[in-house]
DNA sequence: CCAGTTAAACAACAGTGTGGATTAAGTGGC
DNA sequence: GCCACTTAATCCACACTGTTGTTTAACTGG
């Protein structure tokens, strides 16, 4: 029995192993396989969401729409696999008590990376999502140009997989300022670093640590750092402004993957001047603000255009600006989205701090990784 | 052999049959049931993509990632079931030509309606999208009353299907002022007409006609009235501002299928205050400009930021207040365009009316019932 | 006329989820 | 302590999906 996903299905394996061409383009039509793949990535998700707590084949068939009988054979399969293991046992009904299962965390492993400017971050997270070593170290991104950044990511990387068997890494997923393809893996003209215009992140990251490798925008990373709802949005902090979209349950990237282009909004037209050369657009107001609190309410105008616009009921912070000052920013968004869309019927919208904090951008980038088994 | 979708399958129908329960939420597991009709929709949709020329299975196969032997047997279910016809041959290659494959427009039906302020728009088009009949009469949404309406669209609706076989006739989608419920089918507040506020529109349609109905917001039904690029957006500009969105090739209508508040995004805090309350949306800056190209302008800053921030190659742009003024609207929003996305990766970003003029919207709701063959 | 080529169908098959019957493991009444 | 009852999970036969290998259909070109 396979790893979901290892079998030949057309379409499948958003992965490219570092042997395999870059981009295989997705396809509508799905075979038997595609659909073995499909069921057991729906299970280990429910399984997954279910959490420490585990969750019964019964729950299981019932939230998948799947007979007792089919989730019997995919949980046989997923436990063959080493992926799920049975844990403990559900308080009786007056029948049989319903056997709970949950995920293995050691089984797989994803290694996440951040290319910062001015840091690397880098992160090994189980198949449950939780980071189990991570590091930071500081680089410069511009100066250094790519070869010997690149280096030390695989050096770190190195040192996160040391004592793990390569069979059970997922892969790595590298996060890093856009704008990017994604697809391709490609970089492109990333502001003030033009040495790392067109590099071919993605194989260059496989080759070197001979495993299989995702690159993601940084904003959009963040937003797979968890579980969440979803229509939901990660909104990144950092020197501008980013925003990752979540909708309809899928990571939006747009038609040319640079999807959450967020600081350039217009906010007002009689604001300060942007470096992108227009005026008042939100990045610019933003950093033009006197204090965070303020700095914050303008942010607070922005995510309300967003969640009108998307219809969002989670909005996830990250970045280094809101951690530098995370009793404002959730507090003082809430508090413009209460004003600006004072319907209750919009009360349900969340706002809170990414709970990976600093990491959460490299854990979304692992994230990325570990969507090749949750679908 | 059944046609694709009416069998038994987990999750599958979003079409609701007059008689059945409203909702049934979406499961995530497939069965081979929801395998064949996502396959038998997938080629439906390359084949309807094809367009008139028509399709060989061999090409089906290829865009499919389906063998040519699995095709072959999905078109001659399809075939057998009306929707596909041969009508064509193309050239040789150097051995038997291919054989071309076409949809059959009058194999099925779909009804679409707009229910507008002062207009309701009902029509029918083929199995292709085409309008093969339509009809506009006036009416006082907020006056009337629902009763007086729906009887109005009964019997308007009747007279479109009269000599039509009803077991043919896919549904009746209605598309209505938002904000509604799509899921449950019930709509909500409809500013200015609270004789509608919590009217299960769906299920009523769905009664005095004795077929599947659906509902959807008017805006988001008009992203619907053609094919297009998988990241795109309808806009909307009738009394208010809308826009309708397909992202990652699926409609986005956001957590409380709400999405595409598009109106009411602060474009500048000193401009004049709207009726939501605000100031300087979209909306009241749009509606105070003097001109249609003034008007045009205003749109067009919006516009942008919504290319920028969801990554489209695709805006699509319908309602009266576009149909009044049809040479300065998509010009002058190109223009705009070019200025606030000087960068040649944006350039290849289309503005254009929607073919479908008037009937956009109550074609986009007939396009939704459609959806439930091409998936 | 015939070898070569491409399209499409035929036949046998592997593997998916399904349905009905069976086994496993509890509860609760007596 | 026993036993009827209930619920969970599996066993077994099966229907139906797409796949593979082979055959037939239909056209090109020498």
């Amino acid at each position: 029995m396979s790893t979901p996903g290892s079998s030949t299905s057309p379409g499948d394996s958003a992965v490219t192993p570092a042997s395999t061409p870059p981009v295989r383009p997705t396809v509508p039509g799905a075979n038997l396989s595609a659909l073995r793949d499909h069921n057991a990535a729906a299970v280990l998700t429910l399984v997954r969401v279910a959490g420490e707590g585990g969750i019964s084949r019964v729950e299981l068939a019932r939230q998948s729409g799947l007979t007792a009988q089919a989730i019997s054979k995919i949980v046989q399969r997923l436990v063959e696999d080493g992926l799920l293991a049975e844990t403990g046992r559900g308080a009786s009904t007056g029948g049989k008590p319903r056997t709970l299962l949950t995920l293995v965390p050691e089984a797989r492993w994803a290694v996440g990376a951040q290319l910062g400017r001015d840091a690397l971050t880098v992160l090994r997270a189980d198949l449950t999502g939780r980071v189990v070593a991570d590091r930071r170290v500081p680089i410069d991104l511009a100066g250094w140009g790519p070869a010997r950044v690149l280096d030390l990511l695989a050096e770190e990387v190195g040192r996160l997989l040391a004592d793990v068997p390569r069979e059970r890494v997922l892969g790595v997923g590298v996060a890093s300022p856009g704008p990017l393809d994604q697809l391709a893996g490609v970089l492109h003209q990333v502001t003030g670093a033009p040495s790392w215009d067109g590099l071919p992140l993605r194989d260059e990251v496989a080759g070197r640590l001979g495993l299989p490798a995702l690159i993601e925008k940084d904003s959009t990373a963040g937003v797979l750092s968890g579980l969440g709802s979803p229509n939901r949005a990660f909104v990144h902090l950092d020197r501008g402004l980013g925003a990752g979209l979540v909708l309809g349950g899928a990571v939006q990237r747009g038609a040319r993957t640079n999807a959450g282009e967020f600081g350039h909004q217009t906010l007002d037209p009689n604001g300060p001047r942007c470096r992108c050369g227009n005026t008042g657009c939100v990045e610019a107001l933003w950093a033009a603000a006197p204090t965070p609190q303020a700095a914050a309410a303008v942010l607070g105008e922005a995510v309300a255009n967003l969640v009108r616009l998307l219809d969002l009921d989670e909005v996830v912070l990250g970045g280094r600006e809101v951690l530098a000052a995370p009793d404002v920013y959730p507090a003082e968004i809430l508090r413009v989205l209460a004003a600006r869309l004072p319907d209750p019927a919009w009360q349900p919208v969340t706002v809170s701090l990414a709970p990976s904090g600093p990491n959460a951008v490299a854990l979304g980038a692992a994230g990325l990784v570990l969507s090749r088994l949750f679908g």
